[in-house]
DNA sequence: GTCTATAGCCCGATAGAC
DNA sequence: GTCTATCGGGCTATAGAC
């Protein structure tokens, strides 16, 4: 028998509710933030969506701030594990590109609240995010800036400006996020559908492959 | 002698005065729109930055909407006569898709809050811009998918998809204005300089080039 | 954990003097 | 054209009852 006494069921129940409605928050944040900024969001704007009062929100989070710190947190993450697969990776560089852009992509498919965030803070100048990127962006993109080097010096891939290549890709895969609205608008749809999704991981699958490997497609 | 009055000189300075001030309004509201999003700023935060009063904002621009669709139309007037540029150099598509990425380029160096302000907009969800995207960007994309199409047709580039071509573009080449404080993060100084735009104008040029016309350089 | 109440401040817009 | 004054409302955050 351990000392530490067992977590009742009760106990175990109320953990979960709060966790839920921790997660039911921190997506309505996302959303909200993603489309109003972060200056044009209020708490009780938040809190009506997830059906509380303000007042319960700085119960679960210390502050505004706080609950926006925990946004973007969530999106680097999934962002930094992408870039961390180029170089589990690295012994198959067509295969380390082709699944960097499918990745990307899907994830803009998936959660565009989550890079529309992201891409408002960067906007803004990064004044919360600034040194987050520093000790983990920066750090993650050094280490795939080496892996196209040791693929240039085994003569597997051409010589390519690598940090470039990684803006390009941000840019271009989160665009489909970021830009969704007016990519809809310009191609007559009311939003982008699986096939669109498709011709950009083509396109941009093409145009990698051409650049790095050399190789038409 | 015309029946309608001279305009004095007195006139033609206070004109003058007006026009000016109107200018600074614009700038200073771009520059706050860009950082701190539409509803991030107040008028009051926009006069201080001028050195006037907010209510003087509200005789030049009948609303805080009125000012902030004049910045946005500012913005795209530029952005579509690069587009319209390329259906102007259709003898040449490299020298015409040369010149689009320069060019847009340029702009993200010399304007970055005009970027930023247009990705604001389009992040929301384009909801005071929809219509004027519809009505210009739209014509003014099909009219290059036809030029692109035309080169296609008559041997002198691949057949690509030329829809997402110019969503790679302008991610691309916006990003360097929109994401500045996260690349000059990863780049490791203080902000961009001259000659990261020129290595981003290279790599996009060589995939751009590689792609549509099969040309390595 | 959720509620009411409220402090202290900022917001867009208008009215009207000069 | 620029000013002061003000309306009606919204904001983050805290205090304290239950």
């Amino acid at each position: 028998m351990s000392t530490s006494p067992p977590r009742s069921a009760a106990k175990e129940r109320r953990s979960d509710t709060r966790e839920r409605l921790e997660q039911e928050i921190l997506e309505a944040a996302k959303r909200l933030f993603a489309v109003r900024g972060y200056g044009g969001v209020s708490l009780d704007h938040i809190a009506r969506d997830v059906g509380t009062a303000k007042q319960n929100l700085l119960y679960y989070f210390s502050s505004k701030e706080a609950l926006y710190r925990r946004v973007l947190h969530g999106v680097l993450d999934v962002w930094l594990s992408y870039m961390a697969a180029i170089a589990e990776n690295a012994d198959d560089p067509e295969m380390a590109l082709r699944k960097y852009i499918a990745g990307k992509l899907r994830f803009s498919r998936d959660h565009p609240y989550d890079s529309r965030v992201y891409a408002n803070e960067v906007i803004a100048g990064a004044p919360l995010f600034a040194q987050e990127i520093k000790d983990r962006v920066l750090p993650a993109l050094q280490a795939d800036i080496a892996v196209f080097n040791r693929w240039a010096e085994a003569g597997v891939c051409r010589p390519v400006d690598a940090a470039h290549l990684m803006v390009v890709l941000w840019a271009s895969t989160q665009a489909y996020a970021d830009f969704a609205s007016q990519i809809s608008l310009v191609l007559g749809k009311p939003e982008l559908e699986q096939q669109d999704f498709a011709a950009a991981e083509a396109l941009l699958v093409d145009m990698v492959l051409r650049t790095v490997l050399n190789k038409p497609v």
